[in-house]
DNA sequence: CTTGACTAGTTTGATATCGAACTATAATGG
DNA sequence: CCATTATAGTTCGATATCAAACTAGTCAAG
């Protein structure tokens, strides 16, 4: 399981010439370092969403994806009805994308989908009971799973984590602006 | 841009009874919050994820995709030839998965496919000239958008992230462990 | 040797996602 | 009122991924 992966550690010589936006005291090997870090730190985050979205998805019952599982959390959190073109935008995927979801859902009677009175574009998506009882049979099972792995860390570990999670909250909303 | 997404704050009332790998000296508080810590924990890093892997298959050539770029930067990190399978398994990905990869780069020749002296299943792969180009023109791309984004953050929260990326790799490796 | 177990790679069918085109309804500005 | 523009949702074609079945080569034990 080696693992060393996608953006990973830049060679020196590769840098194409010219960082911009580097401070003026920065030495040159942060200068070189830089890049790098950032690569392995968005490499690890990618890895870790890989391998945690699997992990869920191997608890699922075997037709639930992540997906699915995102939109039933979402009602669980906050409460329905929401439309469609709000779900879309909460998880950041295209209309086209939701709209197979809530049909696959829907068919599974997770959710039920009734007119939006007073706008005839839109629906109002809302959990069912049969959508509870999947969440939180998905939830019984993820748990135990987040312990066993949570168990295995040194303590260190997960209070680093907790603590950079503001910082991660950063992290998202500076990508999310730069996503003009 | 509301971005609450995916693994969210779970309510309270929603926990199913029993928190496995507890220790005594957690109090109720902990308990009940530990799951959301974790939660948002992943939560964050799935939308990271997302949006830095959509930012850079914006910069990618059309045809190129982040999977692709993964392959490319493979080669020039770690050098080549390499063997399908272990390309598959330095990305977590199946042999079907990769064997689809590799067919579409080396139509683009981004790749070249050799026997494998030796053993008649088996072949290597290696990066050519192009791929070499290609990899070199999407960092010339990515490096000025990782920097746009990373100027926008406070100096504390990109320390933090640094710091926390060891912890981030024994999470990666708790994560695999789990995997069996 | 030859058989049985393992490994490398491909193929196939299902599904998730995207972007773009399309339909239908709403809202807005003359 | 009408024309234009914007929004909600669906559909379509392309592609990435997976799991599972399959082919072919290797290796080890008898």
């Amino acid at each position: 399981m080696t693992n060393e992966t996608a953006l990973g550690i830049l060679p020196r010589p590769v840098y194409p010439a010219g960082m911009p936006g580097a401070a003026p005291s920065d030495t040159l090997d942060d200068l070189l370092d830089a890049p790098r870090l950032w690569f392995r730190v968005f490499n690890e985050i990618g890895i870790i969403n890989q391998l945690s979205v699997a992990q869920l998805e191997r608890i699922l019952a075997p037709h639930l994806k992540f997906a699915d599982f995102r939109v039933l959390n979402h009602f669980i959190r906050l409460g329905g009805p929401r439309t469609p073109v709000d779900l879309a935008r909460s998880f950041q995927v295209t209309k086209g994308t939701m709209t197979h979801t809530l049909q696959k859902m829907e068919r599974l009677e997770l959710i039920a989908v009734s007119p939006h009175g007073g706008d005839g574009r839109s629906k109002l998506v809302d959990i069912t009971d049969a959508g509870r009882t999947a969440h939180a049979e998905a939830l019984v099972g993820l748990l135990p799973e987040m312990e066993r792995v949570i168990d295995g860390l040194d303590p260190v570990v997960v209070q680093t984590l907790k603590d950079a999670l503001p910082a991660m909250v950063a992290l998202r909303q500076a990508l999310d602006k730069a996503r003009d």
